[in-house]
RNA sequence: GCCGAAGUGGCGGAAUUGGCAGACGCGCACGACUCAAAAUCGUGUUCCCGAAAGGAGUGUGGGUUCGAGUCCCACCUUCGGCACCA
């Protein structure tokens, strides 16, 4: 018997399968569309690991399923190729980043091949190509042209082992996201993207997204940090006009404000202490301040320090003077920098006045309770009913947010606001390996963005990697410019994009992928997006995921698109772990994909990957599974290697089944009912695969002398419904049935809901919710019958002996249950 | 502290609308084939007691219901995100 070779079936068909284009996209125009997306690899030196095997056999059963199924489907594939890895190999191993890119993202092409999946090739998209990243310019002085790119001096996050800047997103808990460093803060003039225009619609958009974990969505709310609250400004008669703003929550407690706190870097503090004796502390203070990485400075545990200015500000609606504060918990990138000091009603205020001796003034009482005690053991933070607030005394304080609110709005001192945590993209990175910024400095005309026909600002090959400087200040060519205006030597912009541009609308550059003149035109795009299913890894909720769904609003305010949203669906695949740990070099504990396809073959891989775990869910590697899905494989191949002969002949469909092929027949058409399902509306890809296991074992029983017309339909529809999964086995057991033309070119099989009704069905007797027994009955007899049969069996005679029957309740199809007592 | 997800056999997991808990696979045990082994095929496999009948059982405690892994209330544990956020 031929055997089962993986091996060599698997470059046999990798290689028809290119030489024919079986999977360049259909353009069909008739068929219903489907995009079908997995992000893209970063093409470091490692090659291909398990997380991207998985990543990519989900996105092709998906891909596969929808082809089979009647739909136009973009599958499209490219490489996230700007970043620093390539850098940093650069100055260790004295290689060209360019070239060490190159090379990589050639070795993962290949692997990925390797795993038999359906891309279309010709769409792929490389970030570091200059036919790429001179649209990741354009899209950057597009922004411009909205007032949506500006630059700013600011302080901001440093990593001194990457030496870059860092966007917000970018930083885990206070360590860059790359190298894991302790991050800095440095004052640098940098250029960001105005996301926080789009806070509100980023946040509305996700309740949109019905289709998105709610784990992702909730990420992204928390992240964008929406607080809803007021505005209150006390102005600061010592020194003239100035007046500090604070943000807060509870407009309802200021009637208890008894002290304001400006964080250390208010740019009022230096007016405030000048002179003062308390001037000399201040400045040290706010210098040792400095020196704290932001851990230590935002730790929540760390000792709440303070020093008062001597200077007083005047409540706006009771003029009375109240101390002026700074302190170390008051973060000035938040809300305004300057909070007001409620200690009656919040606890972080209240440690805060007990700390330093500061009054603390009750203004809200239980609704019900009695006089408050004097003094508060602790901060009241339950609602309540204003007291002690002049005119709304008396006022419930949820009214009273709105009503104080706007009592400030009419006076001119604040009013109603919304605040986000969501600070502005700073995408400028100090680097050479990612886009440059298109953008020219002339000491006559200032600013001066690249005009779009210039584009690509190429990046230079003349540099020098010593690992101090950012390299493209080292090219001579590239940092003298004509300014585009007035024609005067000027400065070129040195520092190139954060990379998470070039991977924030790639998948509109898919559509169109060789356009020269545009970064994609609307007619390809608006023919492909949204993407239907897009399929990757939690660790981008807040960075890619983000920025995606910015860019794609910005287009469609630009009109380049009709979508607002770009990802319909998302799918988030858990990590592949060994040992209950995540496979790492350091762990020792890292199974390499390449060979488990040397051993076993593409399919069986696949086949594990998918069959262990639902793809949400982290998956647990196991050798005996792998090899259990390996038996799997070859137990399907046999059965259709063993009825190579059944293929041949022709069978006109009988009449009449016998009982085993009518019983054959029902579990055929309820796998293709189930995996169908599974696929197509749950993406649970392992109860498709147990499925069609169940039919597997059905088939191995079926008797020879049954009817053969229905066993050889069901081998047939079996290897249709392996087809997305195990791709290269199911191409060739499709060529041993007989069959021309590929399978993955064939229509995914239907089924038949009159093949799934019983003449009997096998119901369970309970007694008070017990089971009992069983019963065979017609599928169509009625309650009544069914009651009868039920109660007249010795088993439930006996159980019933002596008791009353209470009720009995017949469920169809499924169980009688008797009350009795 | 706030938000999100999850707790089911020895293990991965299944049970989609409240209806026979443990599908499918791994592992394990036994059997067949074999001189033997591998491969393959078959049988069994939640736990306890038992010859059988039975009893217990989906993190814990309560509730709703004829009936709860599934719904409600209170808690525990684990994982993930945010957080001196005003």
């Amino acid at each position: 018997m031929k055997e089962y070779s993986p091996k060599e079936i698997e470059a046999k068909w990798q290689k028809v399968w290119q030489d024919t284009d079986l999977y360049k996209t259909d353009e069909d125009p008739s068929k219903p569309k489907y995009y079908a997306l997995e992000q893209f690899p970063y093409p470091s030196g490692e090659g291909l690991h398990m997380g991207h095997m998985r990543v990519y056999s989900i996105g092709d059963v998906v891909a596969r399923f929808r082809r089979m199924n009647g739909y136009r489907v973009l599958h499209p594939m490219g490489a996230d190729a700007f970043g620093l890895p390539a850098e940093n190999a650069a100055i260790n191993r004295g290689v060209n980043p360019r070239e060490w890119t190159l090379n990589n993202m050639e070795r993962i092409r290949r692997e990925q091949a390797l795993l038999g999946v359906s891309y279309d090739w010709d769409r792929y998209v490389g970030t570091c190509l200059p036919d790429y990243y001179k649209f990741n310019q354009w899209l950057f002085l597009l922004f411009y042209e909205r007032g949506l790119a500006y630059r700013k001096k600011a302080s901001v996050n440093w990593c001194p082992s990457c030496n870059t800047v860092l966007a917000n997103e970018q930083v885990e808990d206070g360590r860059c996201w790359r190298c894991d460093s302790e991050v800095t803060k440095k004052e640098l003039e940098q250029w960001f993207l105005r996301i926080t225009d789009y806070a509100e619609r980023l946040l509305e958009g996700l309740d949109r997204l019905p289709d998105w974990p709610e784990k992702v969505k909730a990420m992204q709310r928390n992240w964008i940090g929406k607080s809803e609250g007021a505005h209150v400004t006390f102005s600061v008669p010592e020194c003239g006009d100035e007046k500090v703003t604070v943000f807060t929550t509870r407009p309802d407690t200021l009637y208890g404000v008894t002290y304001l706190v400006l964080a250390p870097e208010h740019p009022l503090v230096p007016r405030l202490i000048k002179g003062k004796k308390e001037e000399e502390p201040i400045l040290r203070f706010i210098e040792e301040m400095k020196k704290q990485s932001e851990i230590e400075r935002t730790s929540t545990d760390a000792e709440k320090v303070g020093y008062p200015t001597g200077a007083f500000a005047k409540h706006p609606l009771t003029g009375e003077l109240v101390p002026i504060w700074i302190a170390n918990y008051v973060l000035m990138d938040y809300g305004t920098g300057a909070v007001m000091g409620v200690p009656a009603h919040d606890e972080r205020d209240f440690q805060f006045a007990r700390k330093y001796g500061l009054e603390i003034k009750q203004v809200i009482w239980p609704q019900d309770g009695d006089a408050p005690a004097e003094p508060l053991a602790e901060a009241y933070t339950e609602d309540g009913i204003l007291i002690s607030s002049g005119p709304f005394d008396g006022l419930d304080n949820r009214a009273a947010i709105k009503a104080i609110a706007d009592k400030l709005q009419e006076q001119g001192l604040g009013g109603s606001t919304v605040n986000y945590r969501l600070r502005d993209w700073l995408i400028s990175r100090q680097r050479y390996w990612g886009t440059p910024i298109p953008v020219i400095y002339c000491d006559d005309c200032g600013v001066q963005p690249v005009p779009k026909e210039d584009l690509p600002v190429v990046l230079p090959e003349d540099v020098v990697f010593d690992g101090k400087r950012n390299p493209l200040t080292t090219s001579e060519t590239f940092v003298h410019a004509k300014c585009p205006s007035c024609g005067k030597q000027a400065r070129r912009e040195t520092d190139t994009m954060d990379t998470f541009v070039d991977s924030s609308w790639y998948y509109f550059r898919y559509t169109d992928a060789h356009n020269e003149t545009v970064p994609f035109s609307p007619e390809e795009v608006n023919k492909w997006l949204p993407v239907d299913e897009y399929i990757g890894g939690i660790e981008h909720a807040v960075l890619h995921l983000l920025y995606s769904r910015f860019v794609t609003k910005v287009l469609y305010d630009a009109g380049m698109v009709q979508v607002d949203e770009p990802f319909k669906s998302l799918l988030t695949q858990g990590m592949v772990l060994k040992d209950g740990f995540k496979m790492s070099k350091s762990k020792g504990n890292v199974v390499s994909p390449l060979e488990i396809i040397d051993r076993f073959g593409a399919d069986t891989a696949r086949l594990f990957i998918l069959f262990a775990a639902p793809p949400d869910r982290d998956l647990e590697w196991s050798d005996t599974g792998v090899e259990g899905s390996h038996r799997f494989l070859n137990r399907v191949w046999r059965l259709i290697v063993q009825n190579e002969e059944l293929f041949k002949q022709e069978f006109t469909p009988s009449a009449s089944l016998d009982a085993e092929g009518k019983e054959l027949r029902r579990v055929l058409h309820k796998t293709i009912k189930k995996v169908t399902g599974e696929i197509g509306e749950r993406s649970h890809f392992n109860t498709a695969i147990s499925s069609i296991m169940e039919l597997v074992n059905s088939l191995y029983s079926y008797p020879d002398t049954a009817d053969r017309a229905i066993y050889k339909e069901a081998l047939e529809t079996l290897v249709l419904l392996l087809a997305p999964f195990v791709p290269h086995i199911a191409e060739e057991m499709w060529q041993m049935t007989g069959r021309k033309g590929s399978v993955h070119l064939a229509s995914w099989p239907k089924y038949d809901e009159s093949a799934l009704v019983l003449d009997e069905i096998e119901i369970a007797v309970q007694i008070n919710g017990k089971v009992r027994d069983k019963l065979v009955v017609s599928a169509n007899a009625s309650r009544k019958e069914v009651e009868k049969q039920a109660l007249s069996t010795d088993r439930i005679q006996g159980w019933i002996d002596g008791k009353t029957v209470r009720k009995v309740i017949v469920v169809p199809g499924k169980l009688v249950n008797i009350v009795a007592n």
